[in-house]
RNA sequence: GGGGAGAUACCAAAGUGGCCAACUGGGGCAGACUGUAAAUCUGCUGGCAAAUGCCUUCGUAGGUUCGAAUCCUGCUCUCCCCA
């Protein structure tokens, strides 16, 4: 994988690039819509390269490992095969899902042992077999094994759970580095920026990373509890260490507003569950900006699901029928809500991209950051 | 015509003397959701003050009782069975 930074604006940290993988070239700022189980929720992969004009997505190698199975995955000659996109894909290490998981794991030196949510059955995630499993998904973008660290952590936990972040990253790197990929196509492993809400983890947490000299860096435990004010000082941080020639990736943010106050201070990659978790549950992102759909007013408004929008279900559809479907829980509610947030969040980074390039992208943050967050 | 059952908040449906402004489900209204255990979850849903308070409710009109959605009587209506 390799990386061009194409423009950097003399007022903002903001940056434009590229990255080109075996899979084909992401221009950068970009986000990835999630796609945990190896499918975007709701979403073909016709509606994801035509209409949201998706560049890369994601999987996740815990509920991959989980289900179907690496060995089916193998079998189908890897992730990209498996579920027919022929894009880039990154996949997330399951760092997350120890987090999120919370009572039914258990952090030891070695790894995490957790019971699969599927079934109970133990499982034992180690730096090793994530990297073993990750090669085997085949991913164009592979994630290191981390812990994301609570928002609310004190320091101390915090110190403590970076230093054994610190460690795995390691061990994946080793075993990283001792493997080859299986299909062909080149991987490369994203060490992960820890550190919680403190400077000086943070800091210590991304020097570190950097020694790697790796294709690319994440800053993760993000946007899990703390406040925004600190997400975006920890990322400025972060951002003022890590290598300008080389991308990074905020991982799991997040609101429209955070995207582009995130990109403000440097940052090139995103990814997020809002536009399709909250777009089943009724939430549309728009330029002018949120809906809540389910919302009485919006019982009788037959305008366009988004008239400024660009996806094809935003001309297609109006308003009081999208309510209707997603009020009667008909699936199609939940596939026309996702395709438009997803089809908004490449738009909004398209756009971004595009003032960055034009060098008038500060003046154009400030003025969508006011828009965004209004609640219709 | 004879016999039986029942009427509870928007709907369905518990409750059959005080712990009942009334279980629960649906519907309705709002909220949450940030590397997806999520087509999920939470709150409110008689009125008014909205915090611990007060007022009016369980078909209807009376009665018994310190106290009634719950017991008694009349009335109205609904459903079922037999002719």
């Amino acid at each position: 994988m390799q990386f061009e930074l194409q423009y950097t604006a003399s007022d903002t940290k903001a940056r434009a690039g590229i990255i080109e993988t075996d899979h084909g070239k992401i221009e950068t700022p970009i986000f990835m819509p999630v796609g945990t189980a190896g499918s975007v929720k709701g979403i073909h992969k016709k509606e994801l390269k035509e209409d949201i004009k998706a560049q890369i997505i994601l999987g996740n190698t815990y509920h991959l490992y989980l289900r179907p199975g690496v060995d089916i995955i193998e079998q189908a000659g890897g992730l990209h095969r498996f579920n027919g996109w022929d894009g880039p894909i990154l996949t997330d290490s399951g760092g997350y899902q120890v987090f999120s998981l919370g009572d039914i794991r258990k952090l030891t030196e070695e790894g995490a042992r957790f019971q699969s949510h599927i079934d109970g059955s133990y499982h034992l995630f180690t730096p090793e077999n994530v990297m073993d499993i990750q090669r085997k998904i085949g991913a164009d973008i592979v994630m290191a094994f981390d812990e994301c660290t609570p928002g609310d952590a004190e320091f101390a936990y915090a110190k403590k759970s970076l230093e054994l972040t610190r460690r795995w990253l390691e061990r994946c790197w080793n075993r990283f580095e001792q493997t080859s990929p299986f299909y062909g196509h080149r991987q490369s492993l994203f060490p992960i920026v820890q550190g919680a809400v403190y400077p000086d983890l943070r800091q210590k947490a991304a020097e570190h990373v950097t020694l790697f000299g790796a294709d690319g860096y994440a800053i993760g435990g993000l946007s899990v509890g703390e406040p925004e004010e600190e997400m975006y000082a920890m990322t400025e941080v972060v951002n003022e260490i890590l290598p300008q020639d080389k991308p990074r990736y905020l991982m799991g943010v997040g609101t429209p507003v955070n995207i582009l106050e995130s990109i403000d201070r440097g940052v090139d990659m995103f990814d997020c569950v809002m536009p399709t978790r909250n777009g089943r549950n009724g939430m549309l992102f728009t330029i002018e900006g949120i809906i809540n759909i389910k919302n009485r007013k919006w019982a009788a408004d037959f305008s366009p699901v988004d008239p400024n929008g660009t996806s094809f279900v935003d001309r297609q559809y109006n308003k009081a029928f999208l309510r209707h479907l997603i009020i009667s829980n008909e699936m199609l509610g939940a596939q026309i809500a996702s395709q438009h947030n997803l089809a908004f969040y490449l738009w909004l980074v398209k756009e971004a991209r595009r003032h960055i390039l034009a060098n008038t992208f500060k003046r154009w943050k400030e003025k969508m950051v006011k828009q965004l967050a209004v609640r219709l």
